[in-house]
DNA sequence: ATCGATATTTTTGTATACAAATCTGGAATG
DNA sequence: CATTCCAGATTTGTATACAAAAATATCGAT
């Protein structure tokens, strides 16, 4: 049997309305109404505008002048910034797990997390992309929790939402953009740095290879936007971005 | 005749609904039912769901295991988190404004309102507390608008709006709290501090003034709690702190 | 033809009705 | 006496109806 997912409409009206803004379905200044929203998606307008005001919370929609909503003019530095935020947020977490100091347990799960990682990228010839996109999302995740700050915990996953500024945005879907695995390598060289620095109580040193690692992701974004720009169509939401 | 002010429901409920938390007119862990908060609030349902995704979004609501809403457990812990993530907000804001440039219109804004300020805080035998209070969020927010990013502007704002992480906090209403005068000048200290620091496009002072400067509403807190529990009064929110 | 005023249509904000899910109390059962 | 199960009552999620506001179209005057 097929397993019903039962999602809510407003879920539904999230997620179905999200990608089809990534995906560039609607024109730049074009007015989305809620009666045509509503009906695209095939759900009421209740949920649809509980859907719009997340999306609004999110950057990805914007509120016209004249009233109603449109998809958000975003700009290449608006990535830049997102990017810069979310490592600013990632730093700030790692910062609070090496000066709270973290339980054995957890030191103890941060290493598991890291030594699959390895697997992942170091054991084959080439990095197993696949295995690694999801584990790498787990270890970010993992930096959170460890902050000791519910608060943190938030405003980091949060920071995740805002346009093209998750872990893995350029790590695209199942297939591994080939340029990127020299990277790959990189990244989990420091992931294993940082882990490092808190488990060692180095709060700076922590907080500032974590801003560093995030601008990882604008190296990519970079090397995408001037090396080889058809990747961009790998990138959900790179397509939107308009001339800064 | 009396201005109508003729808002939405959905602001009615999200205002009204937020000063009845901070207020303490709700049990710790109550349920919060929607029917029984739309008769309270005289809206229907349908404003008053938007006005609690609101909350729930700044923190100050909470989802129930077994559904339905309450008041958010929110920890001294908390606050003193909040207050340093606004720090570390305002001061990557500080630090995109000095790295960027600010323009010299902006500058002779900015000073305009640090004159402004040093009249209110310096002038008289006592600082104006009526005018330093809406002067001070001025600045904050200039500092944010100065950053050079909307993404910032956008979240530094975000933040004002966790629980009792508002510039102006602690800053009670219209009459002062005495003994933080001298906190108040050192404030406007800093605040020089700051933006001189941006002027002379030095980031890395700039962030970590700012940061600093932040940290001077977690002395308050901390002179509040410890010094003198019954100013707690002026200070919406902080009744409804659980021992952390 | 252009502008302005008014009428018409669309769109959003709000209330309400209804259904599905959840909770509550109590009776039946072990 | 504790436990399980079920009926009734809330409660939430969703659809829809309606009214106020906004946008668009229409028409007339200059």
């Amino acid at each position: 049997m097929a397993v019903k997912p039962r999602r809510s409409q407003y879920e539904k009206g999230i997620s179905e309305l999200r990608s089809m803004i990534l995906n560039g379905d609607f024109a730049p200044q074009e007015r989305l109404s809620e009666t045509m929203l509503a009906e695209l998606l095939e759900i009421s307008r209740t949920p649809l505008r509980q859907a719009i005001d997340r999306l609004l919370e999110e950057g990805l929609l914007e509120r016209r002048p004249s009233g109603g909503t449109m998809v958000a003019r975003i700009t290449m530095q608006d990535i830049v910034d997102a990017i810069e935020l979310r490592g600013v947020l990632e730093g700030t977490a790692a910062r609070f797990a090496a000066e709270r100091g973290v339980s054995a347990a957890k030191i103890t799960e941060g290493n598991a997390i890291l030594d699959e990682l390895d697997e992942a990228v170091f054991s084959g010839s080439s990095p197993d992309f696949s295995r690694y996109v999801p584990l790498n999302l787990d270890f970010h995740i993992f930096l959170s929790k460890i902050s000791g700050s519910s608060i943190m915990e938030r405003e980091v996953d949060r920071a995740y939402r805002l346009p093209v500024a998750s872990p893995t945005a350029f790590l695209g879907g199942q297939e591994m953009i080939p340029d990127f695995q020299a990277s790959l390598r990189r990244a989990q060289r420091q992931h294993r740095a940082i882990f490092d620095a808190i488990v060692m109580r180095e709060g700076t040193r922590a907080q500032a290879l974590t801003i560093e690692h995030a601008r990882l992701a604008r190296e990519n974004l970079e090397y995408i936007t001037k090396e080889n720009p058809k990747l961009a169509e790998h990138v959900p939401g790179l397509a939107l971005i308009e001339a800064a």
